[in-house]
DNA sequence: TGCGGTGGTTAGTCACGGCTAACTTACATA
DNA sequence: TATGTAAGTTAGCCGTGACTAACCACCGCA
């Protein structure tokens, strides 16, 4: 089965919470996403089974090289889309917002064409 | 209850079939998107339902004002979006289905931003 | 020692948006 | 007139991904 838009979003969270607090749980997530804690472990679980992470015994979660590749393209698609908006003159709020529903949907060629002329023209 | 993004596809596809043929029937629709009927016929019900069409005594479907204006509103960026991709270089299948994505999850704010640079910068 | 809070899971529900099966209705034609 | 085909609807199912209620396990502390 492959991996969902929620799965991504999952993926993302876990990568940017892993940069500003060394361990993450579950609890985290919940916090971080607003989601309740059966939907955020019902989503770990599958994220699980599909060894896009693991968890030690102290429930610990991180990525694997699987998991890890996912979220750090989400991540940069999420960044530079945010980044690309901006410069455009769109407010930083939906801006985030944008890119945040944009990255799940948009394909790596349209990306890449979309960067390399942000690139020359901002 | 707020319109969904399969709602904004099936409006779109019927003011893309009014362009180009007169009358639109449900059949059309199942042909034009490759779903079945009666996934058809129910997304229908709800769009009558919520007064974004209407459908006279012989099945024929037309989009009231309000169901026009969101039509409109996607397919503009649907059009624009798709020539903004291929301009950069995007193959035109991909950049028809991204367009398809996006257009259904951007904000017209970015929208605008991203219409204003592509008229300068292309 | 036992009690409360924290973290996590299980079970069951719901809306959305697809699907198939099976029905109705109407029309065209043999 | 009867039959077959086309168009549409109804009923019921499924996966996804949220939710609440309720439970378990652990840990610290009075």
């Amino acid at each position: 089965m492959a991996i969902q838009e929620s799965g991504e979003m999952y993926l993302e969270t876990i990568l940017i919470l892993s940069k500003e607090m060394n361990t993450v749980r579950a609890i985290d997530i919940v916090e971080y996403m607003g989601f309740s804690k059966p939907s955020v472990s019902r989503a770990l679980a599958k994220l699980r089974q599909e060894k896009l992470i693991i968890t030690d015994q102290d429930g610990y979660i991180a990525l694997t090289e699987n998991g890890r590749q996912i979220a750090e393209r989400i991540y940069t698609k999420h960044t530079m889309l945010t980044t690309f908006f901006i410069n455009l003159g769109v407010d930083e709020e939906t801006a985030t917002a944008d890119a945040c529903k944009i990255e799940h949907v948009i394909s790596d060629k349209t990306f890449d064409a979309l960067l390399a002329h942000a690139k020359k023209y901002s």
